[in-house]
DNA sequence: CGGTTATACTTGAGCAATCAAGAATCTACC
DNA sequence: GGTAGATTCTTGATTGCTCAAGTATAACCG
């Protein structure tokens, strides 16, 4: 199936550049990247790790070492939630806003050389259409709602 | 941008379930199923490591490991070249052949679960199209300046 | 209440892949 | 022919993740 296969190798081709971009010119993971942005957009700066693990697709113990690396860089730091004694929250740190900030400009060039640079916006459009779909959890038989995407 | 994220999900929710399947059904990882694949459509059921390496997009000593648990279980065998010492030949075995045939039909049911009952077929063929661009060769420049293209 | 079950997170062991370095071999050019 | 530089492959150390098991807290329910 030339879909799989694209996808396998595409995806391979473009986290290897994004990521090992960002370790040589940021020392950041594209993980850690990842996971700084869903801070930065999350209200608050904040989210537990349940919530982290679940937006980049990492296991609970992963995001527990992934954020004990951004914490000893002072990125990112624990808070004790005072309404369930359970969670912990990860908030982003001053600095690992700043450290964002810059590494986003390596990433979004990186995107801009991997991708815009390849493909024209209305077919970026649609992959992401395509690829949104194929990415919703498996479980679920939900009837898609679809947008016919014929341009390529 | 929706792209991009799209395609980190969508890799990583196939991946993972594709992967378990393969594991849980037949002992074998995804990146072995996928070797064994390459050796299979390769004239002579042989190829060298360096190839393979490029092939499946790993390491040359990605490729030397994996290989390691092909030949302990008997799927794959080493070969010496007569032309040129330096590299060795994998050959796919007869019971390499055999496991691949067996993981084959738990692995096209995965596809059609995962692609086929989500996409229609103009779909697919068009995600593979767009998906094929991205993959090829990035062209790495290193630190290279990059126009800026606020659109993705 | 008190007991079971579910949720949030951490920890130890393991694994597949990586990089860096090295060994063996081929190629090319003087 | 000899040496310098590629090419192919392996190995040791490290990384980043997973799974399985464990702790602690919350929620439910008789």
């Amino acid at each position: 199936m030339a879909a799989w296969g694209g996808l396998l190798r595409s995806h391979a081709t473009m986290t290897r550049a994004m990521n090992s971009q960002l370790i040589a010119e940021h020392g950041i993971t594209l993980s850690d990247y990842d996971v700084l942005i869903q801070l930065e957009n999350a209200p608050d700066q904040r989210m537990r790790r349940v919530d982290l693990a679940n937006a980049v697709l990492l296991t609970a113990s992963g995001i527990t070492r992934l954020l004990d690396r951004l914490e000893a860089e002072g990125w990112v730091c624990k808070h004790s939630c005072k309404s369930d004694a359970r969670v912990t929250w990860a908030v982003l740190t001053e600095s690992g806003h700043q450290k964002l900030a810059e590494a986003a400009v390596t990433h979004h060039a990186d995107i801009a050389r991997l991708f815009t640079a390849r493909l024209s916006s209305e077919e970026l459009d649609a992959l992401g259409c395509l690829l949104g779909r194929l990415g919703s959890r498996p479980e679920v038989h939900s009837v898609a709602p679809v947008a016919d995407i014929s341009a390529a």
